[in-house]
RNA sequence: UCCUUCUUAGCUCAGUUGGUUAGAGCAUCUGACUGUUAAUCAGAGGGUCGCUGGUUCAAGUCCAGCAGAGGGAGCCA
């Protein structure tokens, strides 16, 4: 009875401590832990402005409560290494989580180069071999997942700022280096390319994938802060007559047994939509009815050719930007895409400084064994040197004369020479143009109409059209553009010539009919933009799973 | 789709006018090393030379077909 007697106060008191324990971990020293950073700070401030008074004692304060936190705190949260190797806290322990670059390891110490895809950095983890046994690294192999805490502390070797001095680390996923198939060191991207599951823990996979967020974020921002409003264009559209490629066909028809109508053709009534649908080769026509009502717009979503293409620079999937504005006229239309592109690049130059600097090393590493003439402009200076000078505004009229006297065409070395009026340019010739003539990027006017697509607005001339094509060096056509037909007659007219059915567009048309007002617009390859910002040379690489004739692995 | 080049170890690549048992660096494993930076040093294991057929005493090497990949062209963004 009396031991019961005695129990019972014992448990209440255990029951109470655990009690404040809590508590005091909880509201006391999480509040400690959150405002860390503003103690550091206000001591800065404190040796700054009262020059050491005071300093002393609350330094040593702050000291004794960091111990103690350390001692209590039973879960450390996890520091980004970006943010760690900026960081100056080290008087709290941290915790980092990531995968294993590259392992090295003597005698008594190892070195963990550890990456958490927040920063193209590593943070190098020190292992004290007498602290924690060589056992409990060995399956750190590249590649495997690791949680580490320690202390930050300033780097004994010369490498790095900073390192993390561990005081325990757990494996959290191992790679087998028998079976994983990247090494700390270079690899082809054509091998790359077959392990795009993996290919996003490499140091160029990583930097391009950062750079192309950022390209995303930036051009949502531009329009953003120009008054644009992003439109949702259709991904399944039952329009084929936009003529700007092959379609992808969507259908739930069972392709093994194909139901005919009387006349023994595909009898597309009974498919889903009741009428035969595609994947959508362009968001324009769409962006160009709700440009008529909200004056500003632009779409941003993905796009599907199923053209056989087999280049550097086409995917069957890709990403398109393409802004529309009522009351454009094609000068104001080349304005504005000069620019955007100039607001990217200079977005990209801001704010993925260490990720272009790497890529502008890989570049130069890999083109240093060619010919001086054939080695590109360093990445960085090429990006300034585009947002520097305008680009050159010529028609194709004025191209076909600069083509035709070039010495180029006069000694033979196009493949295809320059004759007569009316054809289409050439790569070989986009390419003289950007690259040996003007140096700088080009945008084409007023090409013949017949090269070009129906709703592209016809001159007074009666035998040119206002597109506009911008030509980047390296990468040919990043953008093609026009100023829209707005005139109904001449529309139609212009449909019918070229066999465009208008009855599949009545929709279209009837913008021409209601308030029709001078309109124009563009697209922006995304990924060819992300070609010329990344100094990539193919297309293949800057997009994480890029689909393209026989291949859709992943 | 056309033109062209390539395919050798897990990866990157050598391999001579066809001629013994096909090599190197990295990676892996073992050992050495007091702080490394894709660490270094020593050693070990690792190959149906893309596949199929042909020429030849003899084929990684020459020929044909097929497959895959790269570069260029066309189409375009």
């Amino acid at each position: 009875m009396s031991a019961t007697k005695v129990m019972i106060p014992f448990v209440f008191l255990l029951l109470l401590q655990q009690l404040i324990k809590q508590v005091i971990r909880v509201y006391v020293f999480n509040q400690l832990f959150n405002y860390q950073w503003q103690i550091c700070n206000q001591l800065k401030y404190n040796i700054k402005e009262f020059n050491f008074q005071n300093f002393e004692p609350s330094k040593a304060l702050f000291l004794f409560f960091c111990k103690l936190f350390n001692k209590i705190r039973k879960h450390v949260r996890r520091t980004e290494i970006k943010e760690a190797l900026l960081s100056e806290n080290f008087e709290l322990e941290m915790n980092v989580k990531g995968w294993v670059r590259t392992k090295r390891a003597s005698k008594n110490v190892a070195f963990i180069a550890l990456n958490d895809g927040s920063t193209i950095h590593n943070l190098q983890l020190v292992v004290d071999l007498e602290k924690i046994p060589e056992e409990a690294l060995a399956l750190m192999h590249t590649s495997a997942a690791v949680s580490a805490t320690g202390h930050l502390v300033p780097s004994a070797g010369s490498g790095q700022r900073v390192e993390l001095s561990v005081n325990s680390i757990e494996l959290l996923g191992e790679a087998n280096p028998d079976e994983y198939p990247l090494q700390p060191k270079k690899h082809s991207l054509e091998f790359l390319r077959e392990k795009a599951h993996l290919r996003f823990r490499t140091n160029t996979f990583g930097a391009v994938s950062r750079i192309r967020h950022a390209m995303i974020f930036a051009i949502h921002k531009f329009f953003n802060d120009k008054g644009f409003y992003n439109i949702h264009t259709p991904i399944i559209t039952a329009s084929d007559a936009e003529g700007a490629g092959e379609m992808f066909q969507v259908t739930t028809l069972k392709l093994d047994n194909l139901p005919l109508n009387e006349q023994k053709e595909i009898d597309f009534k009974q498919d889903f939509f009741g009428r035969s649908a595609n994947l959508t080769v362009s968001g324009q026509l769409e962006a160009e009815l709700a440009a008529l009502a909200l004056s500003k717009v632009y779409t941003f979503g993905p796009t599907f050719r199923a053209e056989n293409s087999n280049t550097s620079r086409h995917l069957a999937e890709f990403w398109m930007i393409e802004p529309e504005v009522a009351f454009f006229d094609i000068h104001d239309d080349m304005d504005l895409a000069e620019e955007m592109l100039k607001y990217l690049i200079r977005y990209a130059l801001e704010n993925c400084k260490d990720d272009l600097n790497f890529l502008s090393k890989r570049l130069e590493e890999e083109e240093k064994n060619k010919k001086a003439d054939e080695k590109s402009m360093e990445l960085i200076s090429k990006l300034n040197f585009v947002l520097e000078n305008p680009f050159e505004r010529i028609t194709y009229t004025e191209a076909i004369d600069i083509l035709k006297n070039s010495n180029h065409n006069k000694k033979g070395k196009f493949s295809y020479p320059i004759e007569k009026w009316g054809a289409d340019l050439q790569s070989e010739h986009e390419r003289y143009l950007v690259e040996k003539h003007f140096r700088k990027p080009v945008i084409l006017t007023d090409y013949p109409k017949d090269i070009k697509a129906f709703y592209m607005k016809q001159n007074d001339d009666g035998t040119t059209v206002r597109a506009m094509d911008v030509l980047f060096p390296g990468i040919g056509e990043i953008i093609g553009g026009s100023q829209r037909e707005e005139r109904y007659d001449k529309l139609l007219q212009r449909m019918e010539e070229m066999h465009v059915e208008p009855e599949g567009l009545w929709w279209y048309l009837e913008t021409r009919k209601f308030g029709t007002v001078p309109h124009a617009g563009f697209g922006l390859g995304f990924e060819r933009l992300m070609l010329f910002v990344t100094g990539m040379g193919n297309i293949r690489d800057v997009i994480p799973f890029p689909r393209t004739p026989q291949n859709c692995e992943f």
